[in-house]
DNA sequence: TATAAAAGTTAGATTAGTCTAACAATTTTT
DNA sequence: AAAAATTGTTAGACTAATCTAACTTTTATA
């Protein structure tokens, strides 16, 4: 059974290397930073994780996961995110509460436990903040989608995910700004990524370190299959 | 924020404490036995809760909780008892399936997710087992009760709860016994406590293992409230 | 390509929780 | 009340996860 802090370092070894997937593969110094441990600590633990075979690795090498790490790390969130829908779904917490409880629930073992509650849920294929949940089998839908800083100017798109942070999401309720809403930029300022975007029967402008935290697909694709260019 | 070790000597103390109530306080060895440590390991532990003001105790004196403990062991047995309650009336598992899972999840801390789950639940009073649920203020309903294995032939009584122990509720399917059912003791060897009951159109043998496991109250007083003597 | 910067490793320390083995205090029995 | 049994404590060791500080390797840059 592995524990907490090993389910955390593949947690966010699929983060890095599935979803983000720059690369599939991480230093040491990215993952620490990642992990809020210093370097010193995941050189440790990367080797204990390399005896266990759940990471590939050599000494000053670059960290990939085995696909049994990468299994393992998959369950962690498909347990973090059907969590997060439960609570949101059943128990009516709001978007921007659930990711800090899901943080403990998702390291809770029983498999059956989890395959239980997907049904009680009735398989949603995505949590509240439009993450897609990763099936039984570690599979996920990995939809190609864009940063609303990324829309040129004059284009319509449809918000399909969130990064899951409190200041973000509480922002966003604060402008109503929601998930599977149609948002048209309306003007970009040069200088500083200023952006006026226009949604429902509001006006915004909103900064980049706002949008580049939500993502979007162009306004015609469907939610989930969307794998057009915005 | 108390560990998962320190959470589990508060538990175990409560249960020996206050729901065994052979005494209020406890010595270093049984406490041991209960968590399935060494007494060292304990003698060191209950240091530590004293420092925490958790735990009355001085050297080679007895254990017992301050209020601070006990509302906090009592707030993990009220997590215990409401996740068991959840598995068993939301998803369906067995009684013999959900303390397993609750030894896990009676760790997440949340007290907003326990409460919404409490009415979620429709604020039940009892879990699977018929053990009582404290209530948030760590208030608990302690019926009296005697087991099985008391009850004089020829009475009768009502199965109000069973000890959380899957032997004991596997064997009391296989010989469909549960709870809220009205007995009879029908017979009883001197000899070795071999036990003839009566329950619904059946009848069966049952020794005293099984009968110590079994609590009760007579049969007319109502499940929530009977203080009367079987 | 030599040097500086960045990235990564190792050694040694710390804390929590556990153990065994030896010892000490308390309680029970004779 | 002395001896025996029980109960509890302490010392020393171990593992997991972390840190800091010093050192090494790799990469980038002048
Ligand atoms: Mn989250
Ligand atoms: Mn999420
Ligand atoms: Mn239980
Ligand atoms: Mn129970």
């Amino acid at each position: 059974m592995l524990s907490f802090t090993e389910e955390n370092y593949l947690k966010a070894l699929v983060e890095l290397t599935v979803f983000e997937a720059e690369s599939e593969e991480v230093g040491v110094n990215r993952l620490a930073h990642c992990l809020d441990v210093k370097p010193a600590t995941v050189s440790d633990m990367v080797r204990k994780l390399k005896d266990k075979e759940l990471v590939h690795y050599e000494k000053y090498g670059k960290i990939s996961l085995t696909s049994e790490g990468r299994f393992k790390g998959m369950m962690v969130i498909r347990r973090h995110r059907l969590w997060e829908t439960f609570l949101s779904s059943k128990l009516d917490f709001s978007w921007d509460e659930v990711h800090e409880i899901a943080e403990e629930l998702e390291h809770v073992h029983s498999e059956k436990l989890i395959n239980r509650l997907d049904e009680f849920l009735d398989f949603p294929e995505f949590d509240p903040h439009g993450d897609a949940i990763p099936n039984k089998l570690g599979e996920i839908l990995l939809p190609s989608r864009k940063t609303l800083a990324e829309v040129e100017v004059g284009k319509s798109c449809r918000i399909i995910a969130v990064r899951d942070q409190v200041e973000v999401l509480q922002y966003m309720d604060r402008i109503e700004l929601c998930i599977n809403q149609e948002v048209t930029i309306a003007h970009r300022e040069e200088f500083d990524g200023l952006t006026t975007i226009t949604h429902g029967n509001q006006s915004s402008v909103v900064s980049p370190k706002l949008t580049e935290n939500i993502f979007v697909v162009c306004s015609v694709c469907s939610k989930a299959k969307c794998t057009c260019d915005v």
